[in-house]
DNA sequence: GCAGTTTACTTGACTAGACAAGTCTATGCA
DNA sequence: TGCATAGACTTGTCTAGTCAAGTAAACTGC
């Protein structure tokens, strides 16, 4: 695996970068940024207070705020009411890694994305599966099957139930027009998952669909996706491992 | 895999959630988030004006400010000085999955991690990993490769190269009782980092080293960490699929 | 010495205004 | 008709102040 190189290395030597201009709370933000990634406070360090901030960059206290609350959100630092500003303990923040939509990657590369469905059907849900998706035992569920393409080659085998109380017409949608993922985002619009991702091998069907070998590593993702607590699907990705990772950005 | 079961279910039927005194910005923000929950502003619709929410929750512009600002950041609006605020088209965001450091993960769960040592030394920069660097062919770096185990079975092997400018001490450093990128992160407190993370088969040595066939499904993760674009790291982390999973969250 | 209270300092949240800048529409002029 | 301009509306940012609430240290009275 090869990251483009650095990016500065693409820079004619002894140009700086552009310093736009920045808006005062920008500025007190960069500051702040900048002192902590030298080590001008270490993890755990007391930062200075806001009304210091004020006296030193002769702005108002919103504005200071404004730049703390961000990095706060951003997980530099913690703030405690009536203690103070502290330099956040980085190893501790779980940081996040952006992950992208698969029909968005394959058109990105300019390739045509392609979807076989295998099975479209209701069922009864099994006690587990019924658990999982906040249903009674025995309980309807929605169940696809559907294989990935990127131009010929498959990408992705996707076993997937679904609530039918979010989403009652799922299974007149043309899976081979849209992808379920867009669909389910059509009707509840906001949502979270969990996830997991393992290495493993894929199952004998799963193979014969991708067309790879019983034994090929493949990258799996099992993903429970909820709205606002209504458990809305569960899916089972399963990837081979030669032709797909996930890729992304890392930020404390 | 199995996620927990559904939250609600666990609390006694008839009982609402606890509903806590919202402060005014988190009001106007959670009537704006029900709002996309529902559908009523699909992707890509118009949302009021700040204007408009000053008016119907009878707040200050700053508060209906910060709300917006906060789901922006959120990436659940769009907002465009001049036109409006939208409804955000979430399957374009990139969306973003928590993960955790492996120290803490083994010991969050009363196991001993134990990391052994098998090479740390200097070496010459190959073409290929100077560029990743940011450093001149040839020049020297550091490079570690080391073994991390949760009680007796090996869960990672971290080979690593490091850049002497950013870490002059690295190679100094007891291994067995500090964690590479714990030590990194107290010379280097603030960084952000490029992820991929694949499923294949370890190299020989690999397999050898964490006690696995040759042909075990393995889950990759090749890092490359920079601190305010000098960058730090370049690491390749090999884990047994049937030992480690990625897990985490995922929030649009 | 010790328990309770006061005080100083911190962050959290908000108000009511201000000016700047971007976007679109309607208007008026050539 | 075509173009320039003036409004009207939007978000972006900032100011200078207010009140509330949490923490810790200093102070007081016993």
């Amino acid at each position: 695996m090869v990251f483009p190189g650095h990016p500065t290395r693409s820079r004619p030597p002894g140009t700086a970068p552009p310093a736009p201009i920045l808006a005062p709370y920008a500025r007190v933000k960069e500051f702040l940024k900048q002192g902590l990634s030298v080590g001008r406070w270490p993890p755990g360090a007391l930062m200075p207070s806001e009304s210091e901030l004020v006296a030193q960059f002769g702005v108002s206290r919103m504005t200071v705020t404004r730049a703390l609350r961000e990095l706060q959100t951003e997980g530099l630092v913690d703030r405690v009411q009536g203690l103070g500003t502290y330099a956040a303990h980085l190893a501790r923040v779980s940081s996040s890694l952006t992950i992208r939509d698969l029909h968005e990657e394959i058109t990105a590369r300019g390739h045509q994305h392609v979807a076989k469905v295998h099975l479209a059907r209701q069922e009864s849900a099994s006690a587990e599966l019924a658990q999982q998706l906040g249903l009674p035992a025995g309980a309807p569920v929605f169940h696809t099957l559907i294989v990935h393409y990127e131009n010929t080659l498959a990408l992705q085998c996707e076993d997937r139930f679904v609530n039918p109380e979010c989403a009652p017409d799922y299974l007149q949608t043309d899976f081979t027009q849209i992808t379920p993922t867009h669909y389910l985002l059509q009707v509840a619009p906001l949502w979270e998952a969990q996830y997991a991702i393992e290495a493993g091998t894929p199952s004998v069907q799963e193979a014969r669909l991708l067309g790879i070998p019983a034994r090929e590593p493949c990258l799996i993702i099992v993903r429970r996706t909820v709205n606002r607590d209504v458990p809305i699907t569960l899916a089972r990705l399963v990837h081979p491992g030669s032709r797909y990772r996930v890729q992304g950005q890392f930020k404390p």
